[in-house]
DNA sequence: GAGGAGTTTCCTGTTT
DNA sequence: CAAACAGGAAACTCCT
């Protein structure tokens, strides 16, 4: 038997094929190289797997626009390259190659994940002995109203949470890194912070990481790894109720690295735990992160500068199951007179609480989300582009997708882009964009402008 | 606990 | 006419 390097379950594989014998009863080769060893063959026959998983319209499919290429090409194209040769389902065929690179790559990780989550340093959460004190974003024991947050198939919340999206969380064996972009939904448990020093993740994997063509995720990925590969941890109480930690790290180490912000879940905070983990935010100038339970935004240019933001894909189970949350619980959002949602209205919505129970610090503004959307391959031009890169002007090009994202960014489903351009206005009055210049050059509609307490869009 | 920053929400009116 | 823009007002979260 051949290896499964992809972890993949063949068994769906082999039944109810609507493709015939080339995929069923038949062993294909592609499961068991790496994709950029794929032959033409092996492209194809994974292309077919793809069309039959993914239910994709067969009459359509015109498989002979794969013939020529082999893995190593599909590794070297780009969202818009696979939708070029492929238009009706060039993109979809793109993002399972994607998702497939990065199982890939986390089948490789695994032992290393292992390793900074021994057993003892995780902990099954009981849903009925904690909830969350929306006034202190503490979980208090004893009420379980909002002890535990359940997604659509009733999964537990997740642990670990970067602050672009993805987490990770642990299963049994199984080690998952979450991506927005993907619609991978965390299950998992509730885990301490390590009081040792792990070295977790050599550079070695971060350079073959770097060698792969993840244009969505990448720099998360590869911001999340550094900033696990080094943390020295120590612990420094602080006043109050809140206890801090730092974490040193080598100066070798690229400050650019540290863009991952990493932010525990209110899920995972227990009266005994009350600070489980936490973010790393920069804390220039000097090399020390500072971990705070709460922080959970960008705090410097580097990291606005490496954050990739990953927009989800259409369809995107994460907004969706969010907001059927809401509508099946017969919960509009009508409130009143201009205010936002009321504590008490909050409270009522129960588990599903319009932020998710996630303490969402200001964290990343509203400016720099939309720089990072530009600076995404993923939703630049697609969303929304330059119009002149030096200026710093840039145009919406969808502006309820455009919304819609920054309403995921702040775990708001109600976010229009009304709402969005209001807060663009907000920016603009306090100086982060500013108005466009009235010289007829650029549309009036859906521009901006960044401002002079923007940085990070000039080249 | 106060106050500020940065939104969020709803609204009315105007411009494109 | 619809979409977008503009800005007031109130409320909210988070931070200092």
């Amino acid at each position: 038997m051949l290896p499964n390097i992809l972890g993949l379950d063949y068994s769906s594989m082999c039944q109810n094929s609507v493709l015939g014998h080339s995929v069923m009863h038949q062993r294909n080769d592609w499961t068991t190289k790496q994709p950029q060893d794929w032959t033409q063959k092996d492209v194809l026959d994974w292309i077919y797997f793809v069309v039959e998983e993914e239910e994709l319209d067969g009459s359509k499919f015109q498989g002979e626009v794969y013939r020529d290429f082999s893995g190593s090409d599909l590794c070297q194209m780009d969202r818009r390259q696979f939708q070029r040769a492929d238009p009706c389902h060039g993109l979809k065929i793109y993002e399972s190659f994607q998702n497939l690179l990065y199982r890939v790559f986390l089948q490789k990780l695994k032992p290393e994940i292992d390793n900074i989550f021994p057993e003892n340093f995780l902990k099954v959460k009981d849903s009925s002995s904690a909830s969350v004190d929306r006034n202190n974003n503490r979980r208090q024991p004893g009420s379980g109203r909002d002890g535990q947050l359940t997604n659509s198939v009733g999964n537990t919340e997740c642990n670990l949470k970067s602050n672009n999206g993805m987490v990770v969380f642990k299963s049994g064996n199984d080690i998952t890194v979450g991506l927005p972009s993907l619609g991978v939904y965390p299950i998992g448990q509730e885990f301490d912070l390590p009081t040792t020093t792990h070295q977790c993740f050599s550079t070695s994997h971060l350079q073959e990481f770097n060698s792969l063509k993840l244009p969505s995720y990448h720099s998360s990925i590869t911001s999340f790894l550094a900033s696990l590969t080094y943390p020295t941890v120590s612990q420094e109480p602080s006043s109050g109720s809140r206890t801090k930690r730092s974490f040193s790290s080598p100066s070798s180490f690229p400050s650019s690295s540290y863009s991952s912000t990493l932010s525990s879940l209110p899920m995972s905070l227990s009266s005994s735990t009350p600070d489980s983990l936490s973010s790393l935010s920069q804390d220039s100038p000097s090399q020390m992160l500072t971990v705070d339970t709460y922080d959970n935004g960008y705090s410097s240019e580097d990291s606005l500068l490496n954050a990739s933001f990953m927009p989800p894909l259409d369809g995107s189970p994460k907004i969706d199951s969010f907001v059927s949350d809401f509508s099946d619980m017969g919960i509009k959002d009508s409130r009143k007179n201009g205010s936002p949602l009321s504590r008490s209205a909050e409270t009522s919505m129960s588990v599903c609480s319009r932020r998710n129970n996630i303490p969402v610090k200001h964290g990343i503004h509203l400016w720099q989300f939309v720089l990072g959307l530009l600076q995404d391959p993923t939703s630049n031009p697609q969303y929304l582009k330059w119009e002149d890169k030096n200026l710093g002007v840039f145009r919406i090009i969808q502006s309820d997708k455009v919304a819609k994202l920054w309403g995921e960014k702040k775990n708001n489903p109600y976010m229009t882009y009304e709402k969005f351009s209001r807060a663009m206005r907000f920016c603009r009055k306090s100086g982060f964009f500013k108005s466009i210049p009235t010289t007829g050059r650029f549309p009036k509609k859906l521009c901006f402008m960044f401002g002079e307490k923007s940085h990070g869009w000039k080249e």
